[in-house]
RNA sequence: GCCCCCAUCGUCUAGAGGCCUAGGACAGCACCCUUUCAAGGUGUAGACAGGGAUUCGAAUUCCCUUGGGGGUACCA
């Protein structure tokens, strides 16, 4: 008989989905995928205290943009309370847990104290035996005195937790170690031990994946199967993303959020190849994947146990990758969206499709994101150009020279009846030898003084698209700027 | 401090005792192509953290050191 294989991702609502939650949502996914099992959701909203409003949206849109699909879900811990509450008072009937009623303050102090004697922080046990050495009436008294407690597990004092991680294999825990956490906070929401715990149980899941920073709580939640009559599922902890200092990737080192991935422009294909790639490689070689082909090699045998730098050099590249492989009208259509947001708000919309379509293809393969396309072609929409006259004296000329092969050219293209490309090159390159200048001084003087930027596509369509007309009025227009600057 | 995890080029990684004078990719550099910029091509530089042990033989196994990271909450 084979099991079916369950895997879930269960971020918690806090904030914008980061890349390092969105790749362990990928694995997560994958692994469910290639095994054909099902893949689920799970909010994990149990601190009222730190949700973030929109967080949720933001989360789904991220996977949906990947093509992460899932089976069930999304589920919602703060609906299921009454699940947690039953889990807990099986646990205090078992004797497995109890109330506390330490304050805040005292738990600060001791931790305080703790640190001060350079003993191993963790709640002292203060209430552990209280309601056997105490009388039964005690808790009822600190209740109507207001205070209300915290349900602690209450974890064995002696022997070893160990289990098996698929990634980093057998590891041990010393229980004395291990302080009686929390399972119930005060609010009566259950701590994520809890709460994942249940969930991963009555949800039926195979294999926990999840980062490593969770690793430390692996025994915690082993323990915590065992007391609940539960059999632990599979555990395997995957190793953390860095930013460029070495430290869990944040804020601090741009961005991480999935959602500004996108919005920069980075082609979702781009995105999960990248992601699959960090921590996880099929062989010494291959580089670019498929969503299927991705399914189809996944396995977490091959995933790494060291942490990765978050490469955004290599991120780029690929995503230049694959912007060259997008056919022209799959780029137009992804680019468009970009002009239309970064153009300025007025020139007059819609843009022209067909307009559009004539500059994508001179774009497509220098771009490494969509957002960069506006910027690529803008001289192509706005009519004003700004740029400083010296651009337009090439090297080994001077004013005057650049002003008579402008001049000249001007009235050579005037009198053009086909503005294409063909044409323009065999004007061009004839008359650049008339006027006894290399190929490239001229066209440099012409490429600043028709586009305003010294880097562009081929000069001859980029001519063409602009039309003779547009660049007669820009070579004009430099000549201008050339005659002021001379006199 | 204590606990846990990890350790191959700057970065992502291949390598599961002889195939390794350690392979690939990004980034770098050089050259070629070329009207500029890209793209492409060719080439180059660049790593097994250190020390022991096991073995005929170690990047690969074991131990120690060092380094890095994570955890240590009524956060997840």
């Amino acid at each position: 008989m084979t099991i079916l294989v369950r895997t879930r991702f269960a971020p918690s609502p806090t904030g914008f989905p980061h890349v390092g939650s969105i790749r362990t949502a990928l694995f997560a996914w994958l692994f469910a995928r290639h095994h054909g099992g099902k893949f689920l959701v799970r909010i994990e909203d149990t601190d009222v205290t730190r949700k973030v409003k929109g967080a949720v949206a933001a989360i789904l849109d991220g996977l949906s943009w990947l093509g992460l699909d899932w089976d069930e879900g999304p589920y919602f811990q703060s609906q299921r309370l009454e699940l947690y509450h039953k889990a807990a008072e099986y646990l205090v009937s078992r004797g497995n847990a109890y109330y506390c009623y330490c304050s805040p303050q005292r738990l600060e102090e001791m931790r305080k104290e703790q640190v001060k004697r350079k003993v191993p922080p963790g709640y002292d046990r203060h209430c552990r035996n209280l309601s056997k050495t105490a009388s039964p009436n005690l808790s009822g008294q600190k209740e109507t005195a207001g205070i209300t407690p915290v349900l602690r597990f209450k974890m064995p004092l002696t022997d070893q937790t160990r289990f098996q991680d698929i990634i980093r294999g057998n590891v041990v825990f010393k229980n004395s170690l291990m302080d009686d956490f929390v399972l119930l906070k005060s609010d009566g929401y259950p701590t994520y031990h809890l709460a994942n715990v249940v969930d991963d149980h009555k949800m039926e899941i195979t294999h926990v994946i999840r980062a490593e920073e969770w690793l430390p709580s692996a025994p915690r939640h082993i323990l915590l199967y065992t007391a609940l009559g539960y059999t632990p599922p599979q555990f395997a902890h995957l190793p953390l993303i860095l930013g460029s200092d070495r430290s869990k990737l944040s804020k601090r080192h741009g961005a991480v959020s999935i959602t500004e991935y996108r919005d920069q422009g980075y082609l979702p294909e781009a995105m999960l190849n990248f992601l699959g790639l960090l921590g996880w490689s099929l062989d010494d070689k291959t580089e670019l994947f498929t969503q299927e082909e991705l399914i189809k090699n996944f396995s977490l045998e091959r995933v790494s146990k060291t942490a990765a730098i978050f490469n955004t050099e290599k991120l780029n590249w690929m995503n230049g990758v694959y912007i060259r492989q997008l056919s022209l009208d799959d780029f137009t259509q992804r680019a468009f969206p970009f002009l239309d947001k970064d153009l300025p708000p007025m020139m007059k919309r819609p843009l022209s499709v067909d307009y559009v379509r004539q500059i994508t293809p001179l774009i497509q393969e220098r771009a490494k994101l969509l957002g960069e396309v506006t910027q690529l072609s803008r001289y192509f929409f706005v009519e004003e150009l700004d740029y400083d006259v010296n651009l337009l004296i090439n090297k080994g000329m001077t004013c005057e020279s650049t002003i008579q092969a402008l001049e000249v050219t001007k009235e050579r293209l005037r009198e053009l009846e086909t503005f294409d490309a063909e044409t323009l090159e065999v004007l061009l390159r004839s008359l650049a030898e008339k006027l006894k200048l290399k190929a490239g001084q001229l066209f440099g003087a012409l490429r600043t003084a028709v586009t305003g930027e010294t880097a562009t596509p081929p000069l001859f369509q980029t001519m063409a698209i602009l039309g003779g007309e547009r660049c007669l009025r820009r070579i004009e227009e430099a000549l201008d700027k050339l005659k002021k600057l001379s006199v």
